[in-house]
DNA sequence: GCGATCACG
DNA sequence: ACGTACGTGATCGCC
């Protein structure tokens, strides 16, 4: 879509499409959603749209030099171990050089792909495997972000996104053209592109971003004792839980064990299955049965939740969240396999990544409102699910702080508390705590 | 215009 | 036996 351009015609219907709309509304009980949420979200994101976000186009034009010149190299080393020069870019010539060529083995399952996920498996068999991902890894940089960017920027440097209020079934926004919300930050490279994006001269970038809201929203929703009572005493919630997947004491919780309790909290969001977390956490699939068994025993009511949320899709047709966002669920009713189990586990995720996605909502029209109030030249910039980022006079930032944090930790309380990390740099990677 | 890939939450 | 973690957008090759 083009963006800043509303077609003339479109404003002459859109006082008839509000009269076929409200009854709607009404009968769907989203009258609340869409006054309280969605309608004064506009005037907020057209804000941000408009002031943008300023990148140090210099900066960018340096990297882009060297990661070209590292490209060409690793370009050059790649052509030489597969004696053969192609389009490194088409999965389909690497595939046939890697798999026909070099005949490295397929791993059981995975057939012929070249996903970094699968070329990982194979960096024993040759020394072209971790060049291809580093030039993967640089290429993908180099013409999503480096090379655009600047291209893209205003008279003053600022990069301007578009917000797509309609686009997701979730209730998250969309950002587009180009999009801000999947900035690289993994990583020495990632973290390098953040400092990319700076403030403005005399301002500072202010991120505040939610602590594990969505398993937060889960204690409430559930009401599972166990894990309302990890975030009221403020523990960490994904060393308790490898605490009681692993049946160790919590002092005992190594660091990879911690990692892979926080892939089992999250998969349990996702309405993962025991094979899954087999497949990403690369265990045996009793392993992985035994694992997923012992959480749901420590949270009961996570996985009483988890079958009623179903049960209830199945009988009304959606899920709700917490101020009452529908999702619709057809295929509950299909009778491909795939798609009735790909719905149960979209069930489970939407009433949580939706909640989120309302509270945060909510939490930007109010903060943006306070600190209009409060006469700050810019304010909110950018909004990434569960991070917020302001810029902010260099005076100010000690004001603007206390704002946000308190309206974003207190806009809807839920039965656990809200928690809220702020940083605060001259560009998005010093302030990204 | 679609699939593969990979960047983010 | 099956198929297997949610939600996005941009780029590229290829038909």
């Amino acid at each position: 879509m083009k963006k800043n351009v509303i077609p003339k015609e479109g404003v002459y219907y859109i006082y008839s499409i509000y009269q076929q709309i409200l009854p709607e509304l009404l009968v769907r009980d989203l009258t609340k959603l869409f006054y309280d949420i969605e309608m004064p979200l506009i005037p907020c994101l057209y804000r941000m749209e408009k002031r943008g976000i300023k990148i140090d186009i210099q900066f960018f034009k340096q990297l882009t030099k060297e990661l070209e010149k590292e490209i060409f190299s690793l370009q050059k080393e790649i052509y030489q171990l597969s004696g053969i020069v192609f389009n490194l870019n088409s999965p389909k010539q690497l595939a046939e050089v890697l798999f026909d060529r070099l005949k490295l083995p397929i791993p059981k399952g995975k057939e012929r792909s070249t996903a970094s996920e699968v070329l990982i498996e194979l960096l024993p068999y040759s020394p072209i495997i971790e060049k291809i991902l580093r030039y993967r890894e640089l290429n993908k940089v180099l013409t999503t972000y480096l090379k655009p960017f600047p291209e893209m920027c205003d008279e003053n440097q600022r990069l301007h996104t578009y917000f797509d209020q309609t686009k997701t079934s979730t209730g998250r926004l969309a950002s587009l053209s180009p999009n801000l919300q999947n900035i690289p930050v993994r990583g020495e490279l990632g973290q390098k592109i953040r400092k990319g994006f700076i403030s403005e001269e005399g301002y500072l970038l202010i991120s505040a971003d939610y602590s594990q809201i969505e398993l937060r929203i889960l204690a409430h929703i559930t009401e599972d004792e166990n894990l309302i009572d990890v975030f009221l005493q403020d523990k960490d919630i994904h060393t308790t839980t490898a605490a009681k997947i692993f049946k160790v004491k919590e002092e005992e919780v190594k660091e990879d064990m911690r990692r892979f309790a926080k892939m089992v909290n999250y998969g349990l969001i996702y309405g993962m299955s025991d094979y899954g977390l087999a497949e990403s956490l690369r265990l045996k699939k009793e392993e992985a049965k035994e694992f997923m068994e012992n959480y749901l025993n420590s949270f009961p009511k996570v996985k009483e939740w988890r079958e009623e949320v179903i049960r209830k899709a199945k009988e009304e047709g959606y899920t709700k969240t917490l101020f009452g966002r529908p999702r619709y669920f057809p295929a509950l009713l299909s009778p491909n396999k795939t798609l009735y189990e790909q719905a149960k586990r979209q069930a489970i995720n939407a009433p949580i990544q939706g909640s989120a996605a309302d509270i945060i909502k909510k939490a930007m029209v109010e903060v943006d409102r306070k600190l209009i109030e409060n006469r700050f030249n810019i304010g909110l910039i950018l909004t990434i699910h569960d991070e917020l980022l302001f810029e902010i006079e260099k005076e100010r930032i000690e004001e603007a702080k206390e704002i946000i944090k308190e309206t974003m930790e207190n806009i809807y309380p839920l039965k656990v508390p809200l928690k809220v990390n702020i940083g605060i740099g001259k560009n998005w990677q010093e302030a990204h705590s």
